[in-house]
DNA sequence: ATCCAACGAGACCGATCGGTATCGCTTGAG
DNA sequence: CTCAAGCGATACCGATCGGTCTCGTTGGAT
């Protein structure tokens, strides 16, 4: 998901505005190098600008973060949303298809697991703006599952959506240690087994 | 597990050993604020000592960090191995016993997450030593998680192991965000839905 | 009683951090 | 054509980082 920008210098032409290029540096330092240890200078030399350049867009850093992980949210909810409307009688298929979403994603953050669950380590402090935002996305995310769970008729939703939940976040983390092999089929399998497992009989 | 060390000030009476008080020390603020978040200098001062103590023991931060999580290790596998040596001939008890015991420790680490996964995060190098130590341990719990299902007489082995870790991993990273309640009970009865699927019928 | 190793205290070092100030240059809307 | 706004470059600021050095004290084994 993101990481729209190409990897190399600024291009010649149809360079995107340094605002841009700024958060696509941000969005791939931070995940693979993490929050504290990214310093903004790095963050202005990769995007081919410079500090005060950023600093004329973001207030300080951590707003910068906050943005970032904003807009990482809001790639996670539009995929919600696109496979709401792709699946507008189907739960089912919506809770699969996020199953979906997230083990294809598997391979491409190996061995740096999710943004969110990497940058609340870093954030210890409840009350950061960042960390308040990332809690509040996934309680929506909870909420919007716990509903789908429902209209799919399972027996328990809670209990149901919780387990999911526990399983990708889960996923997430394992990706960065050890075999990622067949990490993606296992995960689809399980929440595959989870539905069944709590349908009416 | 661990945080053996009272919370206190230096008390007047039977005080530890520097090296002892510093590692309580570390245990502590890195758990609560993270790695890079805590200066060394922060950390000698809980300990009620100073900067050059801790260097005499460790030779750098690096290496304290590494004895950190060196000794969480050990306290997980000790709570394994304990838990072999009170059940030897039911591995399904050995399991639900590490299932209880990070159930329990959920509401402990309440919004602040395992420490190895937070640690993960905080250590993008895969070279990096206490990283190396971290997958060195995670590959030996999941190898023997593996060997206890496969005595438990589950059917895929290999993939209950698998079930049961993204399930723990997953609690514990959703202690960090919202409604902690139940999550412990929840986590249970989750693990033991997983023994019971997986079963011979 | 002696002596040595570990300790507490605190100054000190170079590097880097987040953030600011200054100054030309480019550029596109009026 | 003009001119202000945005930009790139660079120097700079105070604070803090990990790590080193010195020195005076102390306490347990011999």
């Amino acid at each position: 998901m993101a990481n729209t920008g190409r990897a190399g210098r600024q291009s010649r032409v149809a360079t995107l505005p340094p605002r841009e290029r700024i958060l696509d540096a941000a969005e791939e330092l931070f995940t693979r190098e993490g929050i504290k240890a990214v310093g903004v200078q790095a963050i202005a030399d990769r995007a081919g600008t410079t500090k005060m350049a950023l600093y004329r867009h973001f207030a300080t850093k951590d707003a910068l973060v906050e943005e970032w992980l904003r807009i990482v949210a809001a790639d996670y909810t539009a995929v919600f949303d696109q496979l709401e409307t792709a699946h507008p009688d189907d739960p089912r298929a919506q809770i699969l298809g996020m199953a979906r979403f997230i083990a294809d994603g598997l391979p491409g953050i190996s061995h740096r697991g999710c943004p969110f669950i990497n940058s609340l380590a870093e954030l210890p402090d409840r009350a950061h703006p960042a960390r308040r935002l990332i809690e509040a996305h996934k309680a929506g995310q909870a909420r919007r599952l716990t509903g789908l769970c429902a209209r799919a008729g399972l027996t328990d939703p809670d209990e149901a959506a919780a387990e999911i939940t526990f399983v990708l976040e889960g996923a997430q983390v394992s990706t960065q240690n050890a075999s990622v092999e067949r990490v993606g089929e296992r995960l689809m399998r399980i929440v595959q087994g989870v539905l069944d497992r709590h349908s009416a009989r």
